[in-house]
DNA sequence: CCGCCGATGGTC
DNA sequence: ACCATCGGCGGC
């Protein structure tokens, strides 16, 4: 592929958390590797993180050096380490010191149209586009090494659901902030409705 | 198909 | 001690 397609507005993540994770699927994540290769992808699901008063959100624990970036200005990329061997990759949004952000939790392959990894599952998709805590920080309104740029076409039908692995949070664990293009095989389907199996035997 | 478990290390 | 995960394995 061969950007420069722009980048999205710092003004798109500067709104309401919710609506951020719902206007970014379908949203093209763009990745360029260290050989200059460019990989366009394009984004089926994400969580919202509300801020400190949401307990499944990382900045509900205080400003700390890990959720800095999270309080910083919207439309910067927040990248953290999961169990010591997976990162995440979030957009920060709303106004500076809100300290709220969007997982993205799948992607799929635009171009190259196909990929030999998975991209599906946040640990996966950032380990297969090469992703770490090295990008913390990168601001996703730049037309850098990793950003986000608008939809070839808005996705219309959305699916929502309690976000996954967060049932520490208490009253927050069961708040419909994942979100999903429905009917999507390749979104993974906790929570989403069953793929039916293809069949392996005749 | 479902559920359990280990890997692995930053964070507070 | 916990954790916004993943993949392998064993049981049914």
């Amino acid at each position: 592929m061969t950007p420069p397609l722009p980048a999205l507005p710092r003004a798109f993540y500067d709104r309401d958390t919710t609506a951020v994770a719902r206007d970014l699927l379908g949203c093209r994540l763009l990745r360029r590797g260290p050989g200059g290769q460019w990989v366009e992808t394009r984004i089926i699901e994400t969580e919202g993180y509300l801020g400190p008063h949401d307990l499944a959100c990382h900045t509900a624990r205080g400003r700390t050096p890990r959720t800095e970036v999270m309080f910083g200005p919207p439309g910067h990329a927040y990248v953290y380490l999961i169990y010591g061997m997976y990162a995440c990759l979030n957009c920060v949004t709303e106004p500076e010191g809100h300290g709220s952000a969007v997982l993205i939790r799948a992607v799929e392959p635009v171009a190259p149209a196909t990929l030999p990894v998975r991209l599906d599952g946040p640990g996966r998709l950032t380990r297969g586009l090469g992703i770490d805590r090295s990008d913390n920080g990168t601001d996703l309104v730049e037309v850098g090494a990793l950003y986000i740029a608008a939809p070839a076409r808005p996705v219309t039908d959305v699916s929502s659901g309690p976000r996954v692995g967060v049932d520490y949070a208490g009253e927050w664990a069961a708040a419909p902030l994942r979100f999903w293009e429905a009917g999507n095989p390749r979104v993974s389907p906790i929570g989403a409705a069953r793929i039916p199996r293809r069949r392996t035997s005749r």
